[in-house]
RNA sequence: GCCGGAGUGGUGGAAUUGGUAGACACGCCGGACUCAAAAUCCGGUGGGAGUUGAUCUCGUGUGGGUUCGAGUCCCACCUCCGGCACCA
């Protein structure tokens, strides 16, 4: 083997590392095991195997984290990375129905096809550790961790989740009462009026510590496909109101589903995404879907009952502008509010609403639609009455489902108001910057203020253009709804006026917490977690409903409950839609579905869970992957976890919220339980960019194989035909997929793995061009005949001291590639290395010292070669173990250096200096550059800016 | 509409805190080797001016600004990508 033969080299040290376990990562308890090295938990993003297999852009992220792991362990870290697969899941499950095979067969052939993919790309994961979410031996888990959710509650007032069993004992003490959803103390003026928890029943019990409970059961709101027998997430709906796969209809219907209280975590889950390292971009869309908001909640009376429609508010500062209100259609309330001459138009608006789904009435934003419920409620601020109306531009999920109108001050009431004729009210003076602005985007009415009119070029002053917002609003097409100083807003006891929207809000919330009508209030966008699903392919519920309306945990001694064998897994249709789901479980053998305990009947919950359950603390089970006592051991938690969590967590951005947010969620809950020591999973997270690759339409707009397209001046052609270019994710359907499996036949793994880094930045997104693979592929073949003599197979390296220029070569290298690999800088880490082999194309000989380096600093990018040429400078060890050259910092200062000079900023020429020179020296010999001189001449130097060591700025004129 | 991110040669990209714009690679051009081709090696390669050369000049999406000096900072705008979208 004396030319580089990249397939024998790849398959002899593959082989080399699987035999010798090369990769295996030892924790607490293993032989061998070293605690005193300092320890870093690489995790690549549970993949999900899909039947298409990967594509050249899946595994950069992979590749990524190799390096780091592979670097880590060069840098003396004990590194666990470890890799399994998220394996339940709707589109298995639809791709089993399809091609009419067990999804557990199908599931475990993409596993299989992945599996091998993955290898290929020699990932120094510790496969020992491998989970999938489908095994009975992981599932049990995450069953054990949904009971830890069903047997706890979130107690606010130590703002973490305990024993509900606790909360029990308070309640059979009778030292707590219940209000709702609420623990009432006896010190409470309420507590005398409520119920004790001896006087409930069973079935009240179950219901009332529901409403506690993390995980219960509650009538919501879901996007039910009667066609295809389950609830959709909303992703899984499209814009028309129907199923993304098969084009079903779906509606909007309540159904009893599982919920998990995330909500509850809200104030944490934004509190402590300051403590991550994650992109601020990342965070940021956290901090919008959790979506916090202050302000108030106020009641307004109606008139001639007694009641109080109660509303949530941004804006309490704005209630004396409040000249309508708006209740969603679906508000419990209607009907009461409604007179007998408005029911008519009432009932037929809200049929209608109702059909719609919720995304069709997202959809069109433009045309508001309502009616007026003929009832009126009173303005608490100023006695006045205003009409009460139903629209579905309010939705019944955030605050109370109804609220007060300011359409002065809001855009959707304004739009309403002018359409139906409501009254528009100033109560905030808009700021002069947003008068002018009406005027330049033309929405102010013409002509006001403008003292000549045209020509004078005077615009309308900010006075007259106020003087006419407060006359008349409406004449500006649009609502001010900015901060700005109050206006007609008081009354006897309270007053707004000339005061700033902030000391306005807190005046005003003042006053009605005083009047015991509102308070202040924290809101979030943030919706409880809809866990159930009616499909078969999912972790069953380890609950039993009894027949007194109990719901029971499974006992733990009785995990995991394994997922039964059916005749037929397809789900259950109905092309009623007002017919209850049937969960494809309903279809198990009684023996499975019946269970009997203490003498009662019980029926298992028939639910399965959603795709995300296994991969919210899959992390935590590759730290102790084969424990059959606890999820996770305490010592092998503490070790790789604390004190940050994962230490480097690399995925796509398209889990910036669900997955993250539901792991973070269940975390939480681990970590009030005392189950695990940090309060967050990922401490830093990396978010690898897409490889995006062109794709090819014929003049029908049909998609051609990309591979096939020929390229005459800038134009691109398919068999003759011109067709256009786009750049898009690489896929099947755009004919522009290609293949790790075809690129490494070609080229070998190390080159792909050179080249997918050399592409470009990790975060980036970057362009496949296959065609330019060969300039890696070259590097690695003169890297290697400067190693080998491929005439006779000798190795040319040899024992002398390379000179001195070369010596600074090789520790700059070091230098520099140490501080890219630090920074997961790989495209410029690569680039150095071939610089560094470059110097060396064409000399007779490599020095040892040369090649001993450079072999260690690709070892983490191009594993295979590197072992070889390790392997061949006489080593015995794997180069993976081999320590990461330093640089020596005598070799990386220069004698004499090259100062840049410069003329008032602009490049003149250069000086030659010694590495000590003062400024004075450099300047005098500046001037004397031939190319400087002739720029200062006739001038004065006013001023003289030196940057040490690399540049002097005379400034002359 | 709102919120993020990004625009640098023919192409992918480099320039870490404001300090020589274009490292490295692809492609292209020229040369060496060869009967020839491939591979390999050597040289060139942002635009314009300059007979060659030194050199000059323009140049990092567009237009302004700050600065001795701007790809980098500020303001306005354009384009592309991503997220959210009646959230009161």
């Amino acid at each position: 083997m004396n030319t580089y033969d990249f397939s024998a080299i790849e398959a002899k040290w593959q082989k080399h590392w699987e035999e010798h376990r090369t990769f295996r990562a030892l924790g607490p308890g293993d032989d061998g095991f070293d605690p005193k090295k300092p320890k870093k938990y690489v995790l690549d993003m549970f993949p999900y195997p899909s039947g298409k297999g990967l594509h050249v852009g899946h595994p950069v992220g992979y590749i990524g984290t190799d390096i780091v792991s592979r670097y880590a362990r060069m840098r003396g870290y004990n590194v666990l990375h470890p890799m399994g697969f998220d394996a339940f899941g709707l589109p298995a499950e639809q791709y089993a129905i399809e091609t009419g095979t067990h999804p557990r067969v199908s599931t475990e052939a993409n596993v299989a096809n992945m599996l091998r993919q993955l290898k290929a790309c020699a990932l120094s994961y510790d496969w020992d550790r491998e989970v999938r979410t489908i095994d009975p031996e992981y599932y049990k888990w995450t069953q054990w961790i949904f009971l830890q959710l069903f047997h706890s509650w979130f107690d606010p007032s130590v703002e973490k989740a305990r024993p509900i069993a606790e909360l029990v004992a308070r309640l059979e003490k009778d030292d707590v009462r219940l209000d709702g959803g609420e623990v009432v103390s006896k010190s409470d003026d309420r507590f005398a009026s409520l119920r004790a928890w001896s006087e409930f029943s069973t079935a009240e019990h179950h219901a009332a510590l529901g409403r506690f409970r993390l995980a219960y059961i509650d009538d919501v709101p879901v996007n039910w496909c009667p066609a295809l027998g389950t609830v959709l997430a909303n992703e899984e709906v499209t814009n028309e109101g129907r199923s993304e796969r098969g084009n079903h209809p779906v509606y909007r219907r309540p159904l009893k589903q599982w919920m998990l209280r995330i909500t509850a975590y809200a104030e944490r889950l934004l509190q402590d995404l300051n403590d991550v390292d994650w992109s601020e971009a990342l965070k940021l869309m956290q901090r919008n879907w959790i979506g916090r908001s202050e302000g108030a909640r106020v009641r307004f009376p109606v008139v001639g009952a007694d009641r109080e429609v109660e509303v949530y508010t941004t804006r309490p500062d704005t209630l004396f502008g409040a000249t309508y209100m708006v209740l969603a259609p679906e508000h419990p309330w209607v009907d009461e509010l409604t007179s007998a001459d408005r029911k008519a138009d009432v009932d037929a608006y809200r049929k209608t609403a109702a059909h719609r789904s919720e995304l069709d009435r997202q959809a069109d934003t433009k045309e508001k639609t309502g009616v007026f419920t003929g009832g009126y409620a009173t303005n608490p601020v100023n006695g006045k009455q205003i009409p009460i109306w139903i629209a579905d531009y309010v939705l019944m999920g955030y605050g109370t489902g109804a609220i007060m109108a300011v359409p002065c001050h809001d855009t959707r009431d304004f739009e309403f108001a002018q359409k139906f004729g409501l009254p528009i009210v100033p109560v905030v003076v808009p700021t002069d910057e947003w008068l002018l602005e009406q005027v330049a985007t033309g929405a102010a009415p013409e002509g006001v203020g403008s003292s000549a009119g045209a020509g004078g070029g005077a615009g309308a002053g900010p006075d007259a253009l106020r003087a006419a917002y407060l006359e008349s609003p409406t004449s500006f097409q649009v609502a001010f709804t900015g901060h700005g100083k109050g206006i007609h807003s008081k009354n006897d006891e309270v007053s707004l006026d000339g005061k700033e929207t902030p000391e306005a809000k807190r005046t005003i919330v003042a006053w009605l917490e005083g009047k015991g009508i509102g308070r202040g209030e924290v809101q979030f966008k943030l919706r409880d977690w809809l866990f159930s699903r009616q499909r078969f392919w999912g972790e069953p519920f380890p609950i039993l409903h009894g027949p007194d309306g109990e719901i029971r945990a499974v006992d733990e001694s009785d995990l995991p409950v394994v997922l039964p064998e059916i005749e037929d897994y397809k789900p259950i249709p109905n092309d009623d839609p007002e017919q209850p789901p049937q969960p494809s479980l309903s279809r198990a053998k009684d023996s499975w579905k019946f269970v009997e305990l203490d003498g009662k009947k019980y029926v298992r919950e028939l639910n399965t869970m959603p795709q995300w359950a296994g991969s919210c603390w899959y992390y935590l089970r590759y730290l102790d992957p084969r424990n059959d006592d606890v999820f996770v051991s305490p010592e092998a938690e503490q070790y790789w976890m604390s004190p940050n969590g994962v230490d480097l967590y690399v995925g796509g951005a398209e889990h910036a919220v669900l997955h993250l947010l539901y792991a973070r969620f269940w975390h939480k809950v681990l970590f009030d339980l005392g189950h695990v020591s940090t309060k967050e999973p990922f401490g830093r997270l990396y978010n690898q960019g897409y490889i995006q690759a062109y794709s090819y339409q014929d003049a029908r707009g049909i998609y051609v194989d990309a591979e096939k397209i020929e390229e005459k001046d800038g134009k691109f052609f398919y068999e003759g035909e011109p067709v256009t270019r786009s750049l898009g994710k690489m896929g099947k359907s755009l004919k522009n997929s290609v293949t790790p499996d075809d690129v490494m036949e070609q080229y070998g793994c190390d080159t792909f793995r050179l080249y997918e880094m050399y592409l470009g930045p990790l975060d980036q997104s970057k362009t496949w061009n296959t065609q330019a693979i060969v300039g890696i592929q070259r590097f690695l073949q003169r890297l290697w005949r400067n190693f080998v003599d491929e005439e006779s197979g000798a190795l040319r390296v040899v024992d002398e001291t390379p000179d001195e220029e070369m010596l600074k070569l090789l520790h700059k290298t070091i230098h520099g590639a140490t501080d890219d690999m630090d920074g997961f800088r790989f495209n410029t880490t690569i680039a150095k290395l071939i610089e560094l082999n470059n110097a060396w194309v064409g000399r007779p000989s490599l020095p040892r010292v040369v090649a001993d380096a450079m072999v260690r600093m690709l070892a983490p990018l191009a594993p295979h070669v590197a072992e070889e040429l390790w392997q061949r400078l006489g080593n015995e060890s794997s180069v993976s173990r081999a320590d990461w050259p330093v640089a020596e910092e005598q070799y990386l200062v220069d004698d004499e250096i090259e100062i840049v000079v410069q003329v008032l900023g602009k490049k003149r020429g250069t000086v030659r200096v010694a590495a000590g020179a003062s400024q004075e020296e450099i300047q005098s010999a500046a001037m004397e550059v031939d190319t400087v001189k002739p720029h200062l001449e006739g001038k004065t130097v006013r001023k003289v800016i030196y940057v040490p060591g690399k540049l002097l700025n005379i400034v002359a004129n």
